[in-house]
DNA sequence: TCATGTTACCGAATTTTCTTCGACGATATT
DNA sequence: AATATCGTCGAAGAAAATTCGGTAACATGA
């Protein structure tokens, strides 16, 4: 699938404004709202696009403590990996995790109501591979730059 | 603003399916399609929820690097701070970034064309401070759970 | 060159959804 | 008991989404 500038500036709005109506996303794009619309259902159904989100303003809904995690594993193996990562997926307060190249194996993000909770989560997480696994935490003070989308336009240039 | 359970579910399911439509959103939380958009509104105003983004699946559209780093400053002045976090906002690689406590002072997410690209990054934002900014790169391999949205259960479940 | 197939577009018609509005009931207050 | 407040419902009008031909542009191959 190749992505004309109409499509790519239809990824580029609707990553950002994912409640916007079909007509309004059709006047900006200067297409019908039928053709739009069309586009809009091969994006998704292509993949590239989806699901929408919405951020939520947790300071203003409850009390909750967000850390980043960097974890190193003792033993590098594919079981190890896979072991962690699911303890990873399998719980909710865990909601982001990457795996990383460099002194690090893993990043994660958690969530939690307060620090005793977050406690609890990460000594599960330390014990799916006792003794094998070394967590830094690192509790988040201020969200500088919240995730907005991607810089499409960055990173499509060279194939403008 | 208090939140009963209509609401919770509100603002769960929105966070998760931010394109539903104001009918299917009423039916899921058991209201009148007027109250349920009332209530969304509400919200909406009161900051609790919004923007709304869609996910875009950056493989299939473009070949893409994504970096977290961390980042130590030497002078943790208010204003090597601010600089450090200017220099993070204006620059639309940078996707994402946290202030956190602990042994470092930034955690980053860069998303980048290429390596070549991602280290003119790099030496832009070192050189916003010389000599005093200390940058690990970890070169994301693979993403084992993307952000969903938080774990609005588990935060509230005392407050049910 | 011409025919054919493919693709994507538009615009009209239909269906669905949104939005507003007035009325009703529950609850709390005076 | 009377009043006020809040949130709800349901109906009606407005707006949006969706479907469905019809058409133009382009590529392929005879």
């Amino acid at each position: 699938m190749q992505l004309d500038r109409i499509s790519r500036n239809i990824l580029s709005i609707l990553q950002q404004e994912a409640r916007i109506t079909n007509q309004d996303l059709a006047n900006r794009v200067g297409l019908s709202p039928s053709s739009c619309l069309n586009r809009v259902r091969k994006l998704e159904e292509a993949g590239l696009i989806g699901p929408y989100l919405s951020n939520l303003n947790l300071a203003k809904i409850c009390r909750s403590v967000e850390v980043i995690c960097t974890v190193s594993l003792k033993d590098q193996s594919t079981d190890a990996f896979r072991s962690f990562q699911s303890a990873a997926q399998s719980h909710p307060e865990v909601v982001e995790c990457y795996t990383v190249s460099g002194t690090f194996d893993f990043f994660l993000r958690i969530v939690a109501p307060d620090m005793a909770r977050y406690n609890d989560i990460n000594d599960m997480l330390l014990d799916v591979l006792p003794g094998m696994v070394n967590i830094s935490s690192h509790v988040v003070l201020t969200n500088v730059k919240p995730f907005r989308g991607y810089p499409l336009d960055a990173l499509l240039e060279q194939t403008l």
